[in-house]
DNA sequence: TTATGTTTCGAATTGTGATTCGAAATTTAA
DNA sequence: TTAAATTTCGAATCACAATTCGAAACATAA
């Protein structure tokens, strides 16, 4: 029988797992990171990690669903209104800053795990997945409404998808470096690449 | 004793070995790419392999090596003139653009391999990386003196590059997903991107 | 307080895959 | 033609890290 307090104790405990193996997953990559390395970080013994989770992978995956399912959640209000989709969209980007910048570690996280993923982890419609679509679906959608009242150029949206992505992935996560920017600079570069191609 | 005949046949071997090992890197991944799996595809028993190579890193970093310095040489001519320094720059995108268009795989894994990348492999200044270092001076140099030429906008040029590098990496790889895009179309895009941005 | 359920952990176990070995095949050059 | 050098390879090693085990520590509630 578990209590509600420890099934509360438990989520916690999760939580602290989560957060060591995203600080082991950043920096050393889904193959290079070690249970044992997790577990240093996450102070438990490596035998706990699998009292609580299946698999590296499965804490791996966890990461990914949680940090999207969060990303979404946070977005879905301002995309309601499609009455200004060009507001709306610069909206939603400008809540992403937001998050991004306040957790930083988790975002590079998050729009990089792709990267270090292999094929088998993408079987079966990952929840992680579904939401990011979701995301990327709302995002063209916008730049289609936008495009149809003029906001934007007509363009292939799914081109302008490509371009403004890595944009927004260039400006964060600068390809070939070291520092980051700050959310202001990043705001108004977005809205000055975005109003100018517009405008012309 | 090493004659010219078999200096030139080793390389031929090396080369399939490399061709090899690209196509299984590209799909696996580093970590996941197996020496069997490469000796498979590069039609040698798998020690063979490591008679022409140290280890399964070294394989790796000299595809980078080849690939970057090919890169940096065919982009060097064009950008030997700073007269002219937005043209420069945009015949120097058309011609790495041209490069990926002929041989995608090669330049997917160029562009995504540092992603896949243990630290470990990192230190010592690797030449694929002095290579790319080189380039990313040139065409932050070119965007400087375009600027003090009013060629582009007044603008952090490390922004810029952040901004422009990102561009070029979402157009031809596109994050989240399928299928890639023509020559053509990225090369009016990325003209009217800095057209646009430029005369505003 | 004690029996039962829950949580923790270090020490085995195991599987996988990189690297090495040593013998054969092939090429070279005298 | 034949000895030396070069190249090739499948079958051992060997290392490393994921996963499992089984015993303790701890909590809960009767």
């Amino acid at each position: 029988m578990i209590s509600d307090r420890q099934a509360k104790e438990r989520e916690r405990r999760k939580d602290q797992i989560l957060k060591g193996a995203l600080t082991v997953f950043k920096e050393k990559g889904l193959e290079k990171a070690t249970m044992d390395e997790i577990a240093k970080q996450a102070d438990f013994g490596k035998a706990t990690l699998y009292y609580y989770f299946h698999s590296k992978e499965e804490i791996f995956i966890e990461l990914l669903d949680r940090g999207w399912k969060m990303i979404w959640e946070s977005i879905e209000p301002a995309i309601e209104d499609h009455e200004q989709p060009k507001e709306s969209f610069m909206q939603a980007l400008h809540i992403i800053g937001g998050l991004v910048t306040d957790n930083k570690t988790l975002f590079e996280f998050l729009f990089t795990a792709p990267q270090m993923m292999p094929g088998a982890l993408m079987e079966g419609k990952p929840a992680w997945k579904s939401y990011q679509n979701k995301m990327y679906g709302v995002f063209q959608g916008l730049l289609e409404e936008g495009m149809a009242k003029g906001e934007f150029p007509e363009m292939q949206s799914d081109i302008m998808m490509r371009a403004i992505g890595g944009l927004f992935h260039g400006l964060f996560f600068l390809g070939h470096g070291e520092k980051r920017m700050s959310r202001e600079t990043m705001e108004e570069f977005i809205t000055s690449f975005i109003g100018n191609y517009g405008n012309s």
